[in-house]
DNA sequence: TCGAATTGCTCAGCCGGCTTACTAATTTCA
DNA sequence: TGAAATTAGTAAGCCGGCTGAGCAATTCGA
């Protein structure tokens, strides 16, 4: 058994965030950051994966894979998020009479109604930080060349373009 | 049931990620980075969760409860990473004699050698980003913020400082 | 000193990622 | 036309966050 002897490191700021590794810091500070939402979002019956469909719905109804492959999540995911969304009543699924194999989502009224209060919340309860253009940017770059590895393509939405 | 118009926005625009709201990005950047991680730390039979607490326990033998603490996280959520870090044979959980709530954890030797060989992982598969000291800078005051209103204060390691 | 409060840990159950594996429907093409 | 390949969706099971609840041990304080 190891009895874990100190490394050559200045032992008492080795574990304080500034010394963590920069991936480390991200997921914290995502994480962190997604759990200052999710009272306001509880308070209207909502999560975040949740929002983000209704978001989506913006661009009309769709399928499942479609809201998958824009939220850069797997189908699995999306169906459940979905399964969800549907129990709360914000979405409907109906099957397409034009191809048996899609469900065609659309946002009930409620739904509708419930995006419309939430819409705000990821914008005014992002914390404030000196930079906010870099970070975006430096964010956008990782997106960027994580997916590409990830997903080939992102199409852009169906009929659009 | 809502058709889900389209609303006032250029619509084949909204859904890529530059239009997406910062925290969106933050979340989805930090999943796709995590995946990138995840087939190198499987070779070694880690997750990232794990790969934490063996970075943690540089600083030495700890009690599961202080292991949460630096790692901000959930006592809970620390007692079921360390029951597979310890199915694994990466760290052991002895009682603590001196307290007999505490359970004092520890890297096995073998533990020790596999946090040499992962060491690296996090640093070198993180991506390029052109400005990554203002990211760094973006992040960290992004934790400080919200974990202020998280926990009051995180404190040193037991006995330093 | 002894009852109350706190602390350390675990369990159950939820959400939301993931992979692997399956069904059903559609499309492709020899 | 008909077999093969692809596509849409779901199910099961894992990881890792979380909350709420509970037990055992320790510490505090009247």
């Amino acid at each position: 058994m190891d009895a874990g002897e100190p490394l050559s490191v200045p032992a008492d700021d080795v574990h304080r965030p500034d010394h963590w590794p920069t991936g480390r810091l991200l997921s914290t500070a995502s994480r962190l950051v997604e759990h200052a939402w999710s009272d306001a979002l509880e308070r209207l019956g909502l999560t975040h994966a949740g929002l983000i469909v209704l978001h989506l719905l913006d661009l009309g109804d769709t399928s499942q894979s479609e809201l998958a492959r824009h939220a850069r999540v797997e189908a699995q995911t999306m169906s459940r998020t979905l399964d969800r969304l549907e129990r709360a009543g914000w979405v409907a699924r109906v099957p397409d009479p034009a191809d048996r194999r899609r469900h065609v989502v659309s946002r009930t009224s409620a739904g509708a109604e419930v995006w419309q209060r939430a819409q705000r919340i990821e914008a005014e309860l992002f914390p404030q930080v000196t930079d906010a253009a870099a970070l975006r940017t430096a964010l956008l770059e990782i997106v960027a060349a994580a997916e590409s590895r990830r997903w080939p393509a992102v199409p852009p939405h169906r009929g659009v373009r």
